[in-house]
This record gives structure tokens, C-alpha cells and sequence, in this order.
DNA sequence: AATATGATACGAGTTAATTCGTATAACAAT
DNA sequence: ATTGTTATACGAATTAACTCGTATCATATT
């Protein structure tokens, strides 16, 4: 059951640092510890060594030109959207895309027009 | 970050075993087991541990009144799926259903008029 | 140059998921 | 009743995620 390098599924953790530096683009472990702990208390060093696993599976990139290394995701957002919900489809959803949607309309309320209008 | 008792995030392999008691219904660890070798090498007592720490999570419940205990899952499947789900959208999506449902077109092709009827 | 500051690297401890072997208990068949 | 079959329970090993402390190295600052 082994996984492609762009299949990699970035775990829970990794997720909210992948989403901080879609938000704020390349970053330095400062910084991105500095916006983290804004909504959690995780310390320096956790973001440091989760970056660095990120980095061994290729999860984000890095540029360590300078003394602080600047970190940016791999793969852009839509890109790690779209496999997580890949996966989510093929374990919970027999693989039907669409049985996911109804799902997730069923329980979106009242915000169904947006979805319309894409169409 | 606790997790509500209807909230419980099953892992990969519990909903492998959930996805075989939705479409069973109510089965023992052996027929479970018989099933889930049919796509997998899996061994006996490994699909019962993860059985009965799924019971300790609550994620099945177990008639034990016979001596081969019959397990059956503590949710439907609709309100596991909503759940992973709301999980995902949190996580991935910023909280906005919306977006997970146009990514989820995007990725699609051919089979979005069976969302539109159903809207 | 010596020292303080701030960065990465490394290793260890914790928890959870997954795996399975072995012990033990229940029941069936002789 | 003794033996064989089949169940659960239990515990141990492995792997991965997460956490953080300490060591070490690079760069400023005095």
C-alpha cells in the first residue's frame, strides 16, 4: 500500500502548518511558530522538528541559503485539496465522488446557491 | 480539542472493518474476518483487537450474550460520513463546505448532473 | 577576541495505531 | 470425562506522530 510522492497525506499537524504558509507564503520557523501559536501553544522546536520531517517527505521545500531556513509547501493548495478528498472518497465513499457531494450538501445549509452558480 | 462521543474519528483500518458491517450488517469476528481477507492479509486476532478497541471507543457496539460476540456499528454510515466530513472541511477547507464541494466537481468529470438533479 | 543571541540538529519520551502470538476459557464431540 | 476446536483476552513489538530539552553551530554585539 505504498503511496506516490505527490499522494503523500500531510497528518493533522502537518496540515495546519501547510496552511499557514499558503496564507502567508515562504517562511522562517519564526515565523511560522510566532502565527501557530496565535491559536495553539505548541513550542519553538515542535515546529521546527515537524518541519523538518515535512521536509524528509518532501512536504515542503526549503531554502537554507541563509542561517534560518525559509519553508514553502511542495504542492500548492488546490493540489493537497484534491488528494485529501481522493482519499476521503475512496474510504468513506466506495470511491463515488458524488455520493460525497450530496453528503455535503445535505449538511451545508442555506449556502447550496454558490454551488449552483459554479454550474 | 476533545472530541464529542459522536465525534469520534474512526482510523483507516476501523473504517475498513465499518464499511463491511454497514453493507453485512450485524457480524461476528470471524465473518468479518472472512470478508476483509478477501482483499486483504489480515490475521484473525488483529481484526479482533481492533474490534474490541473500537468497542472501547464506543464506534461499535456487541452483542455478548453468545459466545461469539456480534458486533454492528454504533453510527450509520450517513452520520460517520457527515462527520469525516465536517473533519475535513475544518482542516482542509477552511470551514467552508462550498469549497469542498467545487474542488470536488473540479476533480469529477461527466458525473455532475447527478448532483444537479438532485438539487 | 569574547560573549551573547538565535538558529538547526539530535535524541529521547509519550501516545496511538496496528500487528500478532500465546494463554485461557467455552463448548462440542467422542 | 477427555480431547479437540474455536472464542476472547492479554500483552508485547513495531511504527509513526508529536512533543520538547539540550547540544551545537553561526552570527551579531561589545
Amino acid at each position: 500500500m505504498l503511496r506516490d510522492k505527490s499522494d503523500i497525506k500531510p497528518t493533522e499537524a502537518e496540515l495546519t502548518l501547510l496552511n499557514i504558509l499558503w496564507k502567508m507564503g515562504p517562511a522562517t520557523v519564526r515565523q511560522i511558530h510566532e502565527t501557530v501559536s496565535q491559536t495553539q501553544t505548541t513550542g519553538y522546536t515542535t515546529v521546527l522538528k515537524i518541519l523538518q520531517i515535512m521536509h524528509e517527505k518532501a512536504l515542503v521545500i526549503r531554502d537554507e541559503s541563509n542561517r534560518a531556513h525559509v519553508y514553502a509547501p511542495a504542492n500548492s493548495e488546490m493540489v493537497t485539496q484534491s488528494s485529501l478528498l481522493k482519499d476521503l472518497v475512496l474510504k468513506a465513499f466506495g470511491g463515488s465522488t458524488s455520493k460525497l457531494v450530496m453528503r455535503a450538501l445535505d449538511n451545508s445549509t442555506s449556502k447550496k446557491e454558490i454551488e449552483d452558480i459554479r454550474q
